[in-house]
DNA sequence: TAAATTTGCTTGCAAAATGCAAGTGCAAAT
DNA sequence: ATTTGCACTTGCATTTTGCAAGCAAATTTA
């Protein structure tokens, strides 16, 4: 994992080499939808993701400013992994990739019905998860 | 590259099998916005792709249907790819990496000046992308 | 209180993907 | 007729991935 590789000044490959891979944005979507936060979380996740990978992953993304790693409330045996505001950001992007992918393949019904609900107001539905997400934040500062 | 590999039935996870590495996407953009159609085209980028790579993620993109590879009508020696509907809808998707980086990398000022004026009607702004990559698969249909 | 389990990793190793240089075959230009 | 351009393919070294196992600290169970 080479952090300095900045292949050319495009933002949108600067932003490949942060996200660009096939398991950064599955963590993400679980940080975001999935209600885990723990590295055990990840691992359960379908995908079915591999413990040094994910170990990695997790890395980077802290390191790009995407998530952070936090003491957990409940246990010191456990860690919690948390979207910062710049993670949360890339709810648009996610977003969008629902949409497409609920044009071209098949999927849940109720995931469906949930993208379809979405794409008719966007901007509604990112505030809404985005001030979710921001809650979670400041819930589990005041918690500290 | 393997093709039946789908790691869940999440759509997310799926697409991330499509175009979830760091070369996909930069294809892709260079068809959208780089007025990039040929093999040696997207050879010249910034970022560098490999030859074989670049051949790797072209075929991998035709098969999902995200591009086509058609005759050049400038010559024999040439092939032309170009983006399928499926793959101009990828626009918003890349539309929101864009956004999502305005806001936290450096860039030149003319691009950051563009997504700055696309962020404030994106609808306006996907359409009208739209529009002219689909008009330019009716051209090259009328000239064939 | 000792043993087993959970948690979040790391390590070793084989397999796959990537990157680089060189080579190939066809078309077009000189 | 020869050189150049285009779109690749091939070989090989390096890097990344995937899988299984191991490990230390914290927690739970007996």
């Amino acid at each position: 994992m080479e952090l300095n590789k900045k292949r050319s000044n495009c933002p949108l490959s600067c932003s490949l080499d942060v996200f660009g891979d096939k398991w950064s944005l599955l963590i993400i979507r679980d940080l975001m939808f999935g209600n885990k936060c723990t590295y055990n979380d990840f691992l359960k996740s379908d995908e079915g993701i591999a413990t040094n990978i994910l170990a990695s992953r997790l890395k980077g993304l802290e390191e790009n400013g995407i998530i952070e790693k936090l003491a957990h409330p409940d246990s010191k045996a456990k860690k919690m992994y948390r979207l910062t505001p710049k993670g949360i950001d890339l709810l648009p992007v996610i977003m969008e990739v629902y949409i497409w992918s609920e044009k071209y393949y098949e999927m849940p019904a109720d995931l469906k019905a949930t993208i379809q609900e979405a794409r008719k107001d966007k901007e509604k539905f990112v505030k809404q998860i985005t001030k979710e997400l921001k809650i979670k934040i400041k819930e589990k500062k005041s918690d500290s």
